[in-house]
DNA sequence: AGCTGTCATCGTATATTGACGATGAACGAT
DNA sequence: ATCGTTCATCGTCAATATACGATGACAGCT
């Protein structure tokens, strides 16, 4: 068995896992959307609207987080008619639960 | 045993607990500070300018992301001589993890 | 087709962040 | 006292984030 390199190359001081971690922690990093994830995480899933009403917030601003929040992956939406439904994406939370666990 | 209120009042959308992971959350939303929690993490503590060293930032841009990192509580600093010594400070770590845990 | 309700996007204004060079503050050594 | 080293802070600029009203897109209903 020939020996290898266990440090992958790395040209700046951030590592992949840094980046990934970083965008996790940016998307959780407002309180409103915290507040949205603690929502979906209660009510199982949730439709825009009801997020809306439970935040002091316009619904434009809601819409931009849930956005944020959706790009990172924490939160999934289905269309359900007029509505659109979001709920938490689990995978993606213990992702993040795993990577600030190996810090 | 008389029941008492357990969720507390609320006027806006955001509890306490959501600012506090919003803040912690934010201080690691940025891969150099991802990059520099893992570097003390590694090597247990760490003068500033060898975290300089690590990273291809400028020596002011690395002290304002120790600042952050310092005013989140997610980092220590004492002064050794001439030098600055960092340490990251666990009890915040596990914080973290809880209120991520207990989304 | 026209209307209504729901949500996303656009445009914009303000605030915050990220990055750097330059400068300042504190310490040890000469 | 004057360096040299180490780190923080200041000032500045570009980029990004936040928030909102206005508008657009889309589904369901009459």
């Amino acid at each position: 068995m020939t020996s290898v390199r266990i440090t992958p190359p790395r040209t700046s001081g951030a590592r992949a896992t840094d980046t990934e971690l970083a965008l996790l922690a940016k998307a959780l990093g407002h309180p409103a959307r915290v507040a949205i994830m603690r929502l979906l995480m209660a009510r199982g899933e949730c439709v825009c609207g009801a997020i809306v009403d439970e935040l002091p917030l316009a619904q434009a601003t809601v819409s931009q987080h849930l956005k944020v929040l959706k790009e990172a992956g924490l939160v999934q939406g289905e269309i359900d008619g007029p509505r659109v439904c979001y709920c938490v994406n689990p995978a993606t939370v213990r992702r993040l639960n795993d990577l600030i666990g190996g810090l």
